[in-house]
DNA sequence: TATTGTTATACTCTATAACTATA
DNA sequence: TATAGTTATAGAGTATAACAATA
């Protein structure tokens, strides 16, 4: 098959080779935690504001309290997070359960591993140049088209 | 919430939000020409590669027969591709239908503005640098865990 | 035997809407 | 009324496995 050229120049698409290989090694290296890339941030979440709500958790994944239900059952589930009480009756506050840090530096030394894999082909300027650029993508103003959706 | 700063650093988690934005800002984009970024390229290589089939169609895309197949349906239901008799009589030719060119210009065009305004705040010798660098991403060798399932 | 297209199926992710219990 | 959690449901997207027709 001939490559499609019109797209080669396009951020977007670049953006969509080099995600795709980045966070397909993230999956294979945090599989044996038995956790994904998408799980794993909705932990560290949790573990940087012990005692958040799920309402909370979902805001700050930019989805909406369904999705982040789901993700609480899984932690819940695997004996990484447990629901304690809130501040009212019809809140949970979310808690690390003990001994969980530790998994979760095996899992962040995974995942460092992942990463410094995928960069390999670049010196340390260049990576630190292109984590820089890529935190000025995104409209000027507030142009964007349409922000994700949260209910 | 806080931030979660242990990913800060890490490219698979910058190259995961900027993806983000960039491919919803396409994905609105093209909502009109009723078409998403993954059906437009597949589109694209049809037409870069006339009258190839279903199979190479989907080694392109790095995915299986199935899926390439659901795309192919997709677009022979839009009126986009037509499939005519291939090489033997178990393959399919996969062509544009008359008059497509001409919306798949007007989605190229609906794309490249998106790309334009994802990117408006790096000098267009940023944007170059950026590009370069993400296609320097990838393990050095054959070092990849696992490679994109292909059947 | 191998390949192409096809179908059936299933699993994940994500989204919406409605329900309940609280506030 | 508004909010938090929950449940049911539905739609993409993607994967596997099996089948028929053809090579």
């Amino acid at each position: 098959m001939k490559q499609v050229t019109d797209l080669d120049g396009l951020l977007g698409y670049q953006l969509q080779r080099s995600h795709m290989l980045v966070v397909d090694d993230a999956r294979e290296a945090l599989k044996i935690h038995d956790i994904t890339p998408a799980k794993l941030t909705a932990l560290l979440l949790i573990r940087a504001s012990p005692g958040c709500d799920q309402t909370a958790l979902g805001r700050a994944l930019e989805t909406n309290r369904s999705s982040a239900m789901k993700l609480v059952n899984f932690l819940v589930d695997r004996g990484l997070v447990e629901r304690r009480p809130g501040r009212d009756l019809r809140t949970n506050a979310l808690h690390l359960l003990p001994g969980v840090e530790d998994r979760i530096q095996e899992m962040l030394k995974a995942l460092s591993e992942s990463d410094a894999r995928m960069s390999e082909r670049l010196t340390s300027e260049e990576r630190a140049r292109l984590l820089s650029l890529l935190r000025k993508l995104g409209p000027a103003k507030n142009k964007r088209l349409k922000r994700r959706a949260n209910e």
